[in-house]
DNA sequence: ACGCTTTCTTGACTGGTTCCAGATTCTCCG
DNA sequence: CGGAGAATCTGGAACCAGTCAAGAAAGCGT
């Protein structure tokens, strides 16, 4: 977990100014990895006292064009945002709950990226998201077979 | 392009019942590939005139469940869908123009599907997107290199 | 054709996100 | 250090895809 310091740096680093909304918003991000941006929201409140949510998608929106957080959208899912970037990395959803957790590249660096038939297209980043139950959910449905949660 | 007839017994052989609407959006969906809902409901209104969208909301929920049509969501695009189900293929999506087309998997069958860590979660589908440039957008930027679209 | 069940229509509503105009704050440069 | 200029923050309203609910209509099996 980064310092304040360490923010700053890196904010700077992406020629960004520094702001006491910004610094929350990147710190909030580090703490809690893959959260929508409610949460994001409500972490930033308490650390600042009232902060428009206007700020907030500002600077997230700021952030993720830096590259300094990355933005991931599941389908059905509204925006969630990360501060682990440059590494190749993907996501498994739980298909029940929602919980996402991180997943390295199984195959090498880049496993799927080079597609079969490309159609013509530039392709320059391969996103893959794996779909499936997390361990509570699925332990769940082990015993309560009914319960269509 | 599958007939009406086939349409009609496709719908049967998922216990749906045939009505107008479902037989228009899924000779919709089968015309056009990865046509968001507007699409769909502006074509099903030219061949049925006036349809309430909410039926068409309704149509493809039920057309999804029951496995005729596949939804995909990519990253910053509304809801769309696509015909083509039974076999693993993944999208390509212009970041430019947000065109989507078809891709084979490029390893085996599953390529990506063993994740290296899968952090306990029962994973049952890899969903890829490959992001890049259409042909016609690439194109665009080889020519006009001010032109920031 | 009848009646049950599912589906369609109408209309309003939600929740996430974006747009706007003005006030504020920060950075740069003399 | 002080002013100019630009970027940022505030607050409110608008936007859109998608959803909910109740009643009317249509499909299906007999």
């Amino acid at each position: 977990m980064p310092t304040t310091a360490d923010l700053e740096h890196l904010l700077r680093g992406a020629a960004l100014r520094v702001t006491r909304p910004r610094v929350a918003v990147l710190s909030a991000v580090h703490d809690r990895p893959h959260a929508d941006t409610a949460s994001i929201l409500g972490a930033v409140r308490e650390s600042l006292g009232e902060v428009s949510h206007q700020a907030v998608y500002d600077v997230l929106r700021a952030l993720t064009s830096a590259g300094l957080v990355r933005c991931i959208q599941p389908s059905g899912s509204v925006a969630r945002y990360e501060a682990r970037v440059g590494d190749n990395h993907h996501h498994v959803v739980c298909r029940s709950c929602g919980a996402i957790a991180d997943v390295d590249c199984a195959v090498g660096a880049t496993p799927c990226l080079t597609a079969s038939d490309d159609h013509g297209f530039a392709i320059d980043e391969a996103e893959v998201v794996y779909w499936g139950l997390c361990p509570a959910c699925s332990h769940l449905s082990d015993h309560g077979r009914k319960s269509g949660v």
